[in-house]
DNA sequence: AAATTAATCAACCGCGGTACA
DNA sequence: ATGTACCGCGGTTGATTAATT
């Protein structure tokens, strides 16, 4: 048996939120504050699910989120902390003051995966493209037709044009291996000693226990 | 100018984990 | 010790908008 469904059949709005359902919400989140998700929607005379109304506060109506375009600086974060964290987008939030794990990982799906391509990288390792080959060495390899990398056909840019066709016309690999000993050199990030002062710790506190 | 394809991103879903009875 | 209600996370979807043909 699966477990049921997080909100009972009983008739919720889905979809798009209307400016009433905002307002409802953040009246009632002014008056009593975050939290207690599940009974909220009554209490706040929404016909939502919970995780709705908590989804909508946190993404889009709380009052300390940053809005508009991301800076450079912040997708240089973003980059050097999913080296390190990979998809842990609410870690990687938290280092973003006013942003939010969603649209992080929205703006990483995006706009950054095609970035770090245009510049050589595997979005997912971080290091230097490395093409499916037989030999099966950990060494860049020359890339192979891009019949044969589907999942690269629909990210292309000029940028990433222009890297192939760099690549294939020189006879080593244009982007050096980086050592993994250097390879955060100028961050540091004291992800083993500080949470975020700005928001409680989450999940990730459970490591601590004993 | 219309049709088609791609990009964007708000919102949904299922699941893992915690708190607490 | 066990059950379960709930929260938060990450992957994914799908409606809307933008770009391209």
């Amino acid at each position: 048996m699966g477990r049921s469904p997080c909100c009972e059949k009983s008739h919720t709005n889905k979809g798009a939120w209307t400016k009433e359902e905002d307002d409802r919400l953040i009246a009632h989140i002014r008056a009593h504050g975050e939290g207690g998700w599940r009974s909220l929607p009554k209490a706040a005379g929404l016909l939502r699910c919970g995780k709705s109304c908590r989804l909508r506060w946190i993404n889009y109506l709380r009052p300390d989120l940053k809005r508009g375009n991301f800076s450079e600086e912040e997708d240089e974060l973003i980059i050097k902390l999913h080296s390190i964290l990979g998809n842990k987008w609410s870690l990687i939030a938290a280092r973003l003051p006013g942003r939010t794990d969603n649209e992080i990982k929205n703006y990483w799906n995006s706009h950054i995966k095609r970035k770090l391509l245009s510049r050589g990288l595997d979005p997912g390792s971080h290091r230097p493209l490395c093409f499916p080959h037989h030999n099966n060495t950990t060494s860049p390899s020359r890339p192979a037709p891009d019949h044969e990398f589907p999942a690269f056909q629909n990210l292309k840019t000029p940028e990433i044009t222009d890297f192939f066709q760099q690549y294939r016309s020189e006879s080593s690999p244009i982007v050096p291996e980086a050592s993994d000993a250097e390879e955060h050199p100028d961050l540091n990030l004291n992800l083993c000693i500080s949470l975020p002062s700005n928001s409680p710790p989450r999940r990730e506190q459970s490591f601590q226990r004993p």
